[in-house]
DNA sequence: TTGAAAGCGCTAACAC
DNA sequence: GTGTTAGCGCTTTCAA
């Protein structure tokens, strides 16, 4: 049942008393090789199974053909609809794409980092979960030209190529349509502090307070970063001390954890406090009582983002374009 | 803002008058080095920010030292915790995961397998969407050995490494729990037929049927491949036809569509059909009524899996003995 | 303790 | 139309 080693080129080259080039150029349908000898070294390779090594190929050539990307949490289902919108367009222009995964761990993600640039994967799709100087050290220390495009969570600097949803904006007309249901005590569960789409969302959750002349109370605002229990102490504490009305979540994983909290309130409250958070689970319509959804287009998200990734790669030495691309993102289940 | 060309290990050596093998001994900080050249090697190296290439050096060891892990989709919380299991095993051992997904579909499976082996994975970690026999053709052809691990889905014979949960066991438990809550007329939404956990669970069904003094009815068994449509039509078929008082359902999308479908039927059958279904979504339980559900041990499927497979990469000569582990899933959600 | 050189599998410039 | 050869960046035997 062993397997025997793989079949080289070599291997061919002297079955066929040809040369190795000889044999290259063949499979590779080169011009220059005659229509018989392709034949015969064709039939040759596939009858014995000859697989390239695209190792030897890469170091080669230079390239490997294949784009990582580095999200936090395959499982939350807006990155894994990026990712699909990724493959989408990468798989397309004969790219693969290879997924890995940082479990919002800063050296994970480093680690990560690191690796992709050593495996001289042509390019990089990042949403850091890092503190963003850190990522830039880490990017100037990897030592090698490698193009990437952010998304999502995107640093603030305008010279590189970022992908995001309208945090702003979204988080506004959440915000503002909880407002219009009656509610005036709107607690918001932020991310971490710091990034970007805290901050945006934010900006929009105040907005949209000040704009119905409600007063914005930081009592009210709570940053989590990615332990449950820092969500879970903070869900805890506001309905000890606050007892909002309403609840605007700013992720997959902080809508979950709001609206379980408020479900295991006593009632009426479990049906009455409203919230909307950020989320692209499939299933989410079919909580009841609601949880009302931003949903943002990701799959789209993804490939854009691919594509502007492969247009960098593709055209290499042609004067840099940054791009900036921000699409809507849509308010769901708010029957 | 261009970064220069990477730096390599000759750089160093004629930067440093040393030749290149000793400084690619010094930085791989072998014995035969003095300490000093050692120390003036890594601190040059370090200065400028000298990155080894891992093509380069893949190439001459002849392993990459990553393992590739293919699931259906990464969303399906399911393979997202088996990826989480595999990571924590890998990464301890200084192996990279890379996650590729095949959309349940055969021609991209077939593709991913035969790049996997070109690229030089170590080795494979596979539930195979596919058609057994096919990817059996497609792991002979692929023209070198790369050692692999099925989980999940998994072939028949006893010649390669499996692991699994106890499909059969589950299957009769979650049914032998619904005839328990006095549902006869079971409908059971049933994945792909041929492949392993299909049989298995349709097997664990039919049993506690019939060891409750059931008779199978065919009419409630259906079949869906991967497509939202077939299980639709099964849905629809059933309710207008047999209307079942309960359904078993065999994966998550599978338990989430019956779950949706059951909903939207006119009370009071929609909170009298009780729902089953395998799955490992993160959020099921906030559901009401609730969906009951097959909680399969994901993550230590995939830390076992990750073992096995590691074990085979590591003692490479070593006589082959094939694994086959099964784990027991669990039944929550049952109030 | 260090250096020279071969070789991992492949491609392509340069001969013929 | 086909062969020879150099070289991608690295490790490692062998020699000094």
């Amino acid at each position: 049942m062993d397997q025997e080693r793989p079949v080289k080129l070599s291997d061919i080259s002297k079955a066929l008393n040809l040369s190795v080039s000889t044999v290259s150029r063949a499979l590779n349908d080169s011009h220059e090789i005659g229509e018989e000898t392709k034949r015969i070294v064709q039939s040759y390779a596939a009858r014995v199974n000859y697989r390239p090594n695209l190792i030897a190929q890469s170091l080669k050539e230079m390239n490997t053909r294949y784009i990582a990307i580095i999200v936090p949490e395959i499982s939350n289902s807006f990155f894994a609809e990026i990712v699909n919108g990724v493959e989408f367009v990468a798989n397309n222009q004969g790219y693969h794409v290879v997924i890995y995964q940082t479990h919002d761990s800063t050296e994970r993600e480093i680690n990560i980092i690191r690796d992709v640039a050593r495996r001289k994967a042509d390019g990089l799709l990042l949403s850091p979960s890092t503190n963003q100087t850190e990522v830039n050290e880490v990017m100037k220390s990897i030592g090698a030209k490698l193009p990437v495009v952010y998304f999502d969570r995107v640093p603030s600097d305008n010279y590189c190529h970022k992908v995001v949803c309208d945090n702003y904006q979204a988080a506004f007309d959440a915000t503002t349509w909880l407002i219009k249901q009656g509610k005036r005590r709107i607690a918001h569960m932020a991310g971490p502090s710091g990034i970007s789409i805290s901050i945006e969302r934010l900006a929009g959750y105040s907005a949209a307070l000040l704009n119905a002349g409600i007063s914005v109370d930081p009592n009210l605002i709570r940053y989590s970063n990615f332990l449950a229990r820092e969500a879970w102490d903070n869900l805890r504490d506001l309905e000890e001390k606050y007892q909002p009305d309403a609840y605007f979540a700013s992720s997959d994983r902080l809508s979950f954890y709001c609206y379980e909290a408020v479900q295991k309130l006593p009632e009426p409250r479990a049906s009455e406090v409203k919230i909307v958070g950020f989320t692209n689970a499939p299933f989410a319509h079919l909580l009841r009582p609601k949880l009302s959804a931003i949903v943002q287009p990701a799959f789209d998200m993804g490939k854009i983002a691919a594509e502007m990734l492969l247009n960098t790669i593709t055209k290499k030495n042609k004067d840099i374009e940054y791009g900036f691309i921000k699409l809507p993102a849509v308010l769901k289940n708010t029957e």
